[in-house]
DNA sequence: GTGACTTTGTGCAGGGGTTCACAAGAACGT
DNA sequence: ACGTTCTTGTGAACCCCTGCACAAAGTCAC
């Protein structure tokens, strides 16, 4: 049982990130009862092409039915299966100032199967507090949420300073996956993967876009 | 005065998103009062290897001297330049949940030019709440934010459900710069920018990858 | 001034991802 | 049973991006 069990390991990291696309839009027919869906539709719902979509799903293997189209229901399940949402992800917050807190408060978690298990802060002063129901815990508990609790995505919503201090501690308690919210640059060793949403980056992007409108110009 | 003064129009987008990343390395070695930086230590900086920092670099013209690296003021503002962040952007954010409270909150947009204008919800029962030491605003006020403050870049904090609805306001206002946080696709017309930031996907991207170290596997 | 050394800027090759075009396969009407 | 129609799955072309290798250009020591 060792190759046989697994999902389909060569799925290209850009097709990986629009599988929760697709899956969400899956979920939304489902709720309208929707049972089946061509790879045009479920490509405009997911703002994707057809040709992409297709190309993507056929990577975790052909779910399709040539002149009909995919069942809702079961490619659900494909992609979640792929995706790895059929287990529970256990997760903690680091950091409880304003993001923080407005994560902890956060219900779509759950929905998708991840469910906070912990806050954190590396402030005494902040420990002992009541988040969301929650009481915040001291940094020093994160080896035993691990062990105990399986943890395994931390959250990351501390100041840029304090940022690569709270992700050694995640990976030293053996977190493998880290979600960092810190304008930082994070490093980690080899089999911990990192993904960071910068606000302050997203809207520099679209500062950079909005002066391209701003000052229109022709080619020649 | 129609191509001169504009900045280069072809940079390719994956290099647009890094220069902010860049433009944040620099910042803290001007902090540190440091003059001169080579491409080796600002790409460690920055998380990208030196080859790839030059070329970036490239695209905005020759602004190093070789055999000695590249002055940090001088990039820095170069970066400024043509990130288009030598001007104030204002913002408006709209959807007054946990999230847009925390965003309000944040003391991150300031620090590099964006400067939060204006709060909106469209629920009626939330106009008029203070947050942040603003009041929240109806969505009707936003073409005078438009005309008056030059509002140019909206921020959707509102539940997916709510969340076209909130665009095609800010659109019609005359926005052109829409950072989403909804897990929704959002339809716009031509010369309209959006980014999506969802959380849920980060996290599903992550489970994915977690799920890949959780069950090794070798290739023969 | 000259040679050794350092670091930038870039032509070129390689790889990954997206799009195109079309073959393969399934349902449906007659 | 057969042709028409529809839709998926995929080989191939194309394009953008990244990494390599190296020339260009500056500094420094003497």
């Amino acid at each position: 049982m060792s190759a046989a069990a697994t999902t389909r390991r060569d799925i290209p990291d850009a097709s990986v990130a629009r599988l929760p696309g697709y899956l969400r839009a899956l979920t939304a027919l489902a709720r309208n009862d929707i049972a089946s869906v061509s790879s045009e539709e479920l490509a405009t719902a997911a703002g994707v092409s057809s040709t992409m979509l297709r190309k993507d799903l056929s990577h975790l293997g052909s779910y399709g039915v040539r002149g009909v189209g995919y069942d809702v229901e079961r490619l659900a399940s494909e992609i979640t299966t792929a995706l790895g949402l059929t287990q529970d992800w256990p997760v903690a917050i680091v950091g409880m100032g304003n993001l923080g807190r407005a994560l902890a408060a956060y219900r779509g978690f759950a929905e998708r199967g991840f469910r906070v298990i912990a806050l954190l802060d590396g402030d005494p002063r902040v420990v002992g507090d009541r988040v969301a129901g929650d009481v915040v815990r001291p940094m020093r508990d994160l080896p035993d949420l691990v062990v105990d609790h399986g943890l395994a995505i931390g959250v990351i919503a501390t100041p840029s300073a304090g940022a690569q201090e709270a992700c050694d501690d995640l990976v030293e308690a053996g977190v493998r996956s880290v979600l960092n919210f810190a304008p930082a640059v994070l490093s980690v060793p080899d089999g911990v993967v990192v993904r960071t949403v910068d606000l302050s980056t997203e809207l520099q992007i679209l500062a950079f876009h909005g002066q391209r409108v701003a000052a229109p110009e022709v080619v020649a």
